[in-house]
DNA sequence: CGGAAAACTGGGAGCGCTTCCAGTTCCAGG
DNA sequence: CCTGGAACTGGAAGCGCTCCCAGTTTTCCG
């Protein structure tokens, strides 16, 4: 008969008795740190092996002022902007460099208040031995947070108006340059763009980038008509576009979900993609591929920008001084455009 | 000058020292618990404020034996199946429950073999107060360590072979039953299923669901054509039942992803939808209804999945013993059906 | 106004682990 | 056979907080 009860966590100073050693020498068997002979290691080790015993991570973290974890935040007034699969992806390549270190993932969405506040308790707290920040808004209360924390920060993506030390970016300017270069080679002239909201970074960057290439064609930039990243908001801008500048012949849109938008809105409008209207989104998400016809866009490595950003963190939290990474992006060519 | 250089973090003996009251009586404020005089109350207060001290939750922890913290652990070999936006929106939800419990979260993505040690270092550790545990596999090696586990555990979907005391589920039987009802009500007579994998318990009993309905019709169900519920499984999978079935009028696909899969597929080959074959799909994604058509598809409520699992391993850490749910499901018509 | 009950207080013992440091032991080399 | 140093070892002092408990002060009645 097995005795499943619980039966309490086995100890450190346990294993030492079983081993018959200290509990100093245990815990460098444990660590393996230097001046353990032989002996006394594998004791050691075979004691932990019959008592089953792992260590308790929260006495360790006491000790050593470490917790082993690092924290996600996304920022955002609104859960939903979660939902979107770029987070998804980020978590992905995240999770992936975080495991290398053995690190655990800690994810805060700091959309309420209430969550803001308690990412400022993490932070002050000490909480996590690092953090990621993303989706920051333009004064966004984190940003604050951020700089007066004394811990290793990470920012994904720029954010408006702050010029943090440590941050990894994707080449937005260039990309939308790209793709609007695009569009024009392709011989349209009277281009428009559908932006993001521009109190955010990735916003204005792209829309920099559109602006940039339409200048250096020699064409008028059409002002920018902005949504909110979603396919709603698409939709109606490119239907605003078609009522304000029915005579154009391409949109830039800053996002895939934009793009999708976009896209129904010119289906519902008789206007054939790319015949009439050429269309090139951005993000390179499962959506572009999908939407009908599916969507040229511009591809940017979502989950290296997970993976860097938490490279960049690890390295931070083991005292280096690593360089900003912005990463490339590339034109992915499909019907639309 | 303010002194910004990292001054030691302050402890709960400083605080109680300044406010002049004993440790106990400053931590017995801050976790406003009884036996306190008003007076000294608001002198500990006021010597928190001075101090901006932040209470350690380490220091908690270990004294307390509770971490704080909730994990959420996505199996899978891949780890781009979490890149299906229903993962995202779990989350959302999870993550609003828990932060009602004033609990972090802690996301483990166990697809490889380090995840999974890594997982189970967590449960036998007590890395966390409890487990959420989602996308479990025939076999997984998870379903044995949760059973080991002396810690609550909450399943999401009901594991392939397990009966797990815990867990969440969405009504997947009678929503398939639903959807293929809705194909056959509809004049269809010839329904084929594109289901998922049949080494998951959500392939499984969607499958179950659609051959429920075609038997109580008095239809002969097909054989399954599974995927793996990406969409390029789904599209593929459509192609093998127009080769073996080129006379099918209608597709149950087992989620929304191989429903657009299958949609491509059959524009690719000039059959209309849903003039020639009628298919809805499962799960209400965001690409259910940016496909043309606009996919009928099975709404199940993800983030409440989320919540609900959350409240229940919520619930469970506070040492209740709260009863299984299965979440309800409801047709969305739309275009494609 | 006395005494019992209730409210409050602070000392101190942990929680389980790391790590400093003062020994001990073990070898070469002399 | 002795000596200095390198290699080990284990005692003990924390890490910062909770919480039991015994002692002290109030408060409330009869």
């Amino acid at each position: 008969m097995t005795e499943g009860v619980s039966r309490r966590q086995s100890t450190l100073d346990e294993v030492a008795e079983l081993a018959g050693v200290s509990r100093s020498v245990a815990s460098r068997v444990l660590n393996n740190a230097p001046h353990v002979s032989r002996a006394k290691r594998e004791a050691v080790e075979r004691a932990v092996h019959r008592l089953g015993y792992v260590p308790n991570p929260t006495a360790r973290a006491l000790a050593t002022r470490q917790t082993g974890a690092a924290a996600l935040v996304v920022s955002g007034e609104d859960p939903s902007i979660f939902a979107d699969p770029f987070f998804a992806q980020v978590i992905v390549g995240a999770s992936a460099a975080l495991e290398d270190a053995d690190l655990h993932l800690m994810l805060c969405l700091a959309a309420s208040d209430r969550g803001r506040r308690r990412v400022e308790q993490l932070l002050r707290s000490k909480g996590a031995d690092g953090v990621m920040l993303m989706a920051l808004r333009e004064d966004d209360p984190l940003s604050r947070m951020a700089e007066e924390a004394e811990m290793p920060v990470v920012f994904g993506g720029r954010p408006v108006g702050l010029d943090p030390r440590w941050y990894v970016d994707v080449d937005n300017v260039g990309g939308a340059r790209q793709a609007t270069e695009h569009l024009i080679s392709a011989g349209r002239t009277r281009v428009a763009t559908i932006a993001g909201r521009l109190d955010t970074e990735v916003g204005r960057a792209r829309y920099r980038g559109y602006r940039d290439a339409m200048l250096a064609a020699g064409l008028d930039p059409y002002p920018p008509e902005v949504g909110d990243f979603t396919e709603s908001t698409g939709a109606a801008a490119m239907a605003a576009l078609l009522a304000n500048h029915p005579g154009l012949d391409g949109v830039f849109a800053a996002n895939d979900n934009m793009g999708a938008g976009a896209l129904r809105t010119l289906r519902e409008a008789g206007r054939p993609v790319p015949g009439d209207v050429a269309v090139v989104g951005f993000d390179d998400l499962a959506v572009a591929r999908i939407a009908d016809p599916p969507l040229t866009t511009v591809h940017q490595p979502i989950e290296a920008l997970g993976r860097e950003m938490a490279r960049m963190l690890v390295a931070l939290i083991g005292g280096q001084d690593p360089t900003p990474l912005i990463l490339p992006t590339r034109l992915v060519t499909r019907a639309s455009a």
